[in-house]
DNA sequence: ATATCACCTTCGAGTAACACGAAGTCAATG
DNA sequence: CATTGACTTCGTGTTACTCGAAGGTGATAT
């Protein structure tokens, strides 16, 4: 059993935004205890973290909501999930993708910079927006 | 020369982002038409590239435009833009390693859905969050 | 007993980064 | 000459937090 703080070093979420999410009802049968504070038990977690990477993946507060609302209604909806996680997996790849499209560029401009630092000529300040200066 | 709506078409960013990055100064040196129009260059074009993966590295627009801000001044602040990259490159890491994370999970969801789906008989349907049915 | 922590709670307001739509300008086309 | 389409500004709306105030609870220290 985990408290709000503690899932929250767990997940890597802040406190806000776990109570944010509980209180959305991205947790089904969310435990209070006796003086009414939040209490975590591995399924709770386990909702929190699906949350987690499906508003990663871009999908709305309100969308993980329906999600969550098509689990509790059972077997009857077991197609309609897997069609959820297919456009999401579509999705999660996709940013895959630009996350190594950005790692690289960043990368460059970083390689860039050291280059000038280090007093290396270079033909291509582009690279490092040195638009700067008057651009020619 | 570009339009907004041909820059939106390269870059992958809406018409309305781009005007917002263009009004909030992350491109320097804009120009535009006798209409008034908004018109880039491949400059501009490096410019709104360079906002957009910083952003995407969780930069606010503010600390972009201080960094477009810094190249501006030229020369002496090349030490400090480089210490930013160098700070965005490990970010841009962190990520890169998260949307795997993420990829991962998403795939096993849904491998864990199409064995429901095709009657494999399962003991781990905490994968697709089973939890739906009363938790046992 | 009381004070001081370190938690937790709710609630309401603030914020960042768009997203949207209205209202209008302008050039080209049928 | 009217419509189409792309552009403009401007102001409001939205999402998902984010922050902070005000207060409750329980354990420990004085």
């Amino acid at each position: 059993m985990y408290s709000v703080k503690q899932a929250a070093e767990i997940l890597h979420l802040t406190e806000h935004t776990i109570r944010y999410y509980t209180d959305q009802g991205l947790v089904p049968h969310m435990k209070r205890d006796k003086n009414n504070n939040r209490i975590f038990d591995e399924a709770s977690l386990k909702w929190l973290e699906c949350a987690k990477h499906l508003r990663k993946c871009g999908m709305s507060v309100a969308d993980i909501k329906t999600y969550v609302n098509l689990c509790l209604e059972g077997d009857s909806t077991t197609q309609e999930r897997y069609d959820i996680f297919m456009k999401q997996k579509h999705i999660a790849q996709v940013q895959l993708e630009e996350a190594k499209e950005r790692a690289t560029y960043i990368e460059e401009k970083t390689e860039a910079y050291l280059d000038i630092l280090q007093g290396v000529d270079s033909d291509d300040m582009n690279t490092v927006n040195k638009q700067a200066e008057p651009f020619k």
